[in-house]
DNA sequence: ACCTAGATGAGAACGATTCTAAAGTACGAC
DNA sequence: GTCGTACTTTAGAATCGTTCTCATCTAGGT
């Protein structure tokens, strides 16, 4: 229960409602490895909340990164990808398969503003790197 | 007649049939300032095509893309942006009003790969910047 | 126990994109 | 120049992800 207690707290701290639906859906956050999409959490709790409507599905993990206990990542094609990993980090993506990793960089990017976009004031960045991964490269026919 | 004639050349060039809206999509995009979405191209060339499909468009743009003519560009929400600028590049975008700034790296950047990506083959990489653009920041009720 | 702001659920609505199938056309071969 | 065929276009339906609506329900303070 230890876990559970966890999901609890999170919401409370964040100063969210405490439904049985939103614990679910943060406790499933935390315990999944990956990045899942809506409809990952959405069938996954099918079971337990078999009436939950994915609406509620959208609002709570949009309200979860409104106060910052997930990231919404958004790469490539496809749904949205919802990380309990907020620190500031990027996505390797593979462009055969879909498949996501996280990653960090060396050392954060330096770039030259524009003139058109003089003043424009940087709140964050997202380094979205395509390619292979080695799972595809190993089936690829070349 | 100049710029005409370049449209059709590149198509040629590219191994691409050249269709009147074929050239009249890759013109647009040429003469465009800017990043365009489907729906400007479809609705800029409602005049002079008037029974031309989206799905023309879509088609269009996606070979273009594939034979390197111009750069889909899908960053924030909604729809995908066509660039013909296809060097590598990166972009600004307002979180506010969702303009988009073209902007260089001034140098590539370092990634540590880690290892469940091990063999990770890079093709390329997109650094998206969010943030608040000088006109909005204008005119912001701070 | 009660009240009420806020949350949920079912389904409709929406915007972007893709698909389908039938009709049309570019362009190489003759 | 004409012909044939593989590729294009078109209109509209279909799909996918997401948001909206609104009636019902409930968490949590009083």
């Amino acid at each position: 229960m230890q876990a559970q207690k966890d999901a609890v707290q999170l919401l409370k701290n964040a100063g969210l409602r405490v439904t049985p639906q939103r614990e679910a859906i943060l406790q499933f956050l935390l315990d999944y490895d990956g990045h899942a999409t809506v409809d990952d959490i959405y069938t996954s709790l099918q079971d337990r909340f078999p009436s939950m409507s994915v609406s509620t599905v959208y609002n709570t993990v949009k309200q979860l990164s409104q106060v910052g206990l997930v990231k919404e990542i958004g790469v490539g094609e496809g749904a949205s990808r919802f990380d309990i990993n907020v620190e500031p980090h990027h996505h390797l993506v593979c462009t055969r398969c879909g498949a996501l990793f996280d990653f960090y960089l060396e050392e954060p990017i330096r770039l030259s503003v524009p003139p058109e976009a003089e003043g424009f004031e940087v709140e964050d960045y997202h380094v979205e790197v395509r390619g292979v991964c080695p799972r595809c490269k190993k089936q690829q026919v070349s």
